[in-house]
DNA sequence: CCTATTTTCAACTTCTCTGTTGAATAGTTG
DNA sequence: CAACTATTCAACAGAGAAGTTGAAAATAGG
């Protein structure tokens, strides 16, 4: 016999402690939360995180170490993509937990969310019935980039950075829902709040494209901006 | 503003990552995993994990101030459980991603499983079919106690430890079904080895109760001996 | 071939975690 | 109430992780 039962087990646990490691740390979450969205350069990400390129490349290369995510290069950059769904997975199963379990989660996310506006987000149901009727039109408030490797179907690419450009092109009549990575995500809060100081009738929709996708409902992944 | 976009997201993502930390500890996942089966004492989870306990209550103490488990007192014994469902939803995700991306694992429980007998597991709707035809009989050859908590519908309590006092009331003309705590516990290959040494045709089923129950097959909280 | 750019590596400091030991705490039971 | 026992706490040494800095490797394009 090569493995007593306990060394079996030992090694085991020790794999399974290396996925727990890799998403211990808020940096590398933070990475994973991005890369859910879609894939990214270093740098790109570094810039998104908050974090130096070198402590950024060193945490991806933790997370590729665990497998959680892959490389590729394209031309002079480095694209680091999740390993699969199940990445993603992991990362909302994360995210239920918190929320069920961590209190303090949820009184952060009142704190900051009352410290905005009181912004009511929306019932998923309703909204797909909303936007086949025609009353409602949802605007996915993420960077470009985001938005062109999936977004919810049938959503317009409006970033937060440019909305102000958009602003002309809204109709005044419809209810504007607007999303963005998820519900820890603060940009769909922005821009529901820029919404209505022009008059705009806007809610927030908490899901983000991984959620949307996880739950079965329809996904795009590229779209021709009307 | 009492946050910046920034400090909440600091926020929240610390408050993942002690979710993350939590199970970022080879001993501490092998706590999880024994609580996935079931409530028990400080003393009872140290001799299993093969730990001190002082240890033992250290991390599971950890555990607790992550809200994934929750303590009861029963006479002198202090009793941890899971908090919830989920927490077990955790670690099976953990060891999904794993067996999905870890080849390592896969290598590991390859060389240990070759190093005893290969043995088939069955495969689950085959062994409904048979265990209701009656060509089949699953027996659950964990530590009584566990059984009792919850074991899979249908089954026999012959724990390992006592497995050679139950041979002679098995029936030789049925195939024997064991299983144990799921792909990584060993006790029932150990079973089906003794099984088949004395005669018995016997397979092992990879599942545990916990994957059991969470493909909403029926589990029965405690069943009586025959 | 050389340069500019992106990414990774290596060394280092600071901080945190792990498991052990021995003592203290808190309940239960006689 | 006192003795007993399971559990927890506190302090410690060793190991390991996080992020910084500066330099090296790899690649595209002139």
């Amino acid at each position: 016999m090569t493995l007593s039962n306990r060394q079996y087990k030992d090694a085991i646990y020790d794999q399974l402690a290396r996925l727990g490691k890799a998403v211990a740390s808020p940096t590398r979450l933070e990475l994973v939360d991005l890369l859910c969205q879609g894939p990214r350069t270093v740098e790109s990400l570094a810039r998104q995180a908050g974090q130096s390129v070198a402590n950024t490349s060193k945490n991806l290369r933790l997370l590729h170490a665990a497998r959680l995510v892959e490389t590729a290069r394209q031309g002079t950059y480095v694209t680091y993509r999740l390993a699969g769904e199940e990445v993603c997975d992991l990362f909302r199963t994360l995210r239920k937990l918190a929320e069920l379990r961590l209190t303090e989660v949820e009184a952060i996310t009142r704190d900051f969310l009352e410290s905005r506006d009181t912004l009511e987000p929306v019932d998923r149901e309703e909204l797909i019935r909303r936007v086949h009727d025609g009353e409602a039109l949802v605007l996915d408030v993420r960077p470009r980039e985001e938005y062109e490797t999936a977004h919810i179907a049938g959503a317009l690419s409006a970033p937060l950075s440019e909305l102000k450009d958009f602003l002309s092109e809204l109709p005044q009549d419809k209810q504007i829902v607007a999303y963005c990575r998820g519900p820890y995500c603060v940009m769909s809060i922005d821009a529901v709040r820029l919404l209505r100081e022009e008059g705009f009738e806007a809610v927030r929709l908490e899901d983000g494209v991984p959620d949307w996708r996880a739950r079965g409902l329809a996904v795009e992944a590229a779209g021709a901006q009307p």
